[in-house]
DNA sequence: CGTTTGCTTGAATTCTGTCAAAGCAGGTGG
DNA sequence: CCACCTGCTTTGACAGAATTCAAGCAAACG
């Protein structure tokens, strides 16, 4: 089965057929991009989503400083992209890039609307997505508020192992809104 | 109009008709909260979400040290409730309570689920809701980890001017991830 | 009234960021 | 094979930011 097949399944209370998946399928485009190429520049209109089959991808926003902050950290059945800009039409704040070697699956906006009116499992599988986002981004912001780069981390490091052999620490550092330097010190003490 | 059907009325691409507007309605309960009560408590399953007609409330966490840290703070036209809790039937780990007195109308996960498999109209509401949602949580997190707490209390009192007539500056301290001591200091600085 | 609640201020402390230097792997070309 | 990058991580010294703890004051409330 395809990969997006068995990932749509995962959320839906009923599994997609393989004629509604035909569907799904061919309003998708294919895309590889290599490590460090750009998905997404400030300034663009993100005119696609995509969703990840292969390879890691970090969104982040580079402030008046020209520091860069990761805001979004993707790898496999994950969802790339820039949602303001997506559905409003607007200029994105955010560069989106490839932290390995990526295959990836596109879909625009006018797309998705179709499916969704279209496809009654497809609209309730992104009612779950934007569910699950939710809930975790409740989540981040609740332990971005209330700890300590030390337990922010461990949180993080628990949640989200895999993520550790992904992304290189600065990276993740600068997710947890943190400097590579503090990182480091913090995990040099025991837990 | 009702308020809830105007407010409805705001998100939908075509307005929601009267009959449709009955059986949403059907739906809802009406529940008044004194300031200081709880509509959510730590460990209890969150049944309900609120739509609030009037008032204004906070979602908070206690930590281990038994500080407190606002996640949330709702007033008209916005909804109150744990999704976590709501949607995976799991005991909270938020409390959340009402800071004035308020007017609510509660609907349960059933008939939500009803609501949106009955009503495409409610079901696009529903979607563009989480929409917002995610846009908007996206854009705190990239505050959160990008800005000094100066930064972070400019966009917020830009973003949010009526919040700061509405909830106490120690809940706002709280709510942007510093203390109250920090906010007033930040406050006396010239922007 | 006295009590509570919210806001401010000060001084000491802790945490985190900044800047600079150094080490370490992996990859490349000579 | 070695020298030299480059990307990534670690470390130290110092500066700056935010928290903690304590005190004081004003307004609101019962």
């Amino acid at each position: 089965m395809h990969q997006l097949h068995s990932y749509l399944n995962a959320y839906a209370s009923n599994p997609v057929t393989d004629e509604d998946f035909e569907i799904i399928k061919s309003h998708f485009t294919n895309k590889t991009l290599r490590k460090r190429q750009y998905f997404l520049e400030e300034g663009e209109i993100c005119k696609h989503f995509a969703y990840i089959i292969k390879g890691a991808m970090r969104k982040y926003h580079v402030d008046d400083q020209g520091k860069e902050h990761v805001v979004d950290l993707y790898i496999e059945n994950w969802w790339a992209g820039d949602l303001e800009s997506f559905v409003m039409l607007k200029p994105s704040i955010y560069y989106v890039d490839a932290c390995e070697d990526c295959e990836l699956m596109l879909i625009t906006n006018e797309s998705k609307i179709k499916l969704c009116s279209q496809l009654p499992s497809f609209n309730q599988f992104l009612l779950k997505l934007d569910e699950r986002n939710h809930i975790a981004t409740q989540r981040r912001i609740t332990s971005t508020i209330s700890s300590s780069a030390k337990v922010r981390y461990d949180d993080f490091a628990s949640c989200y192992p895999e993520f550790l052999q992904r992304f290189p620490q600065h990276i993740i550092a600068s997710y947890l809104g943190i400097t590579k330097e503090t990182l480091s010190r913090v995990r040099s003490q025991v837990s």
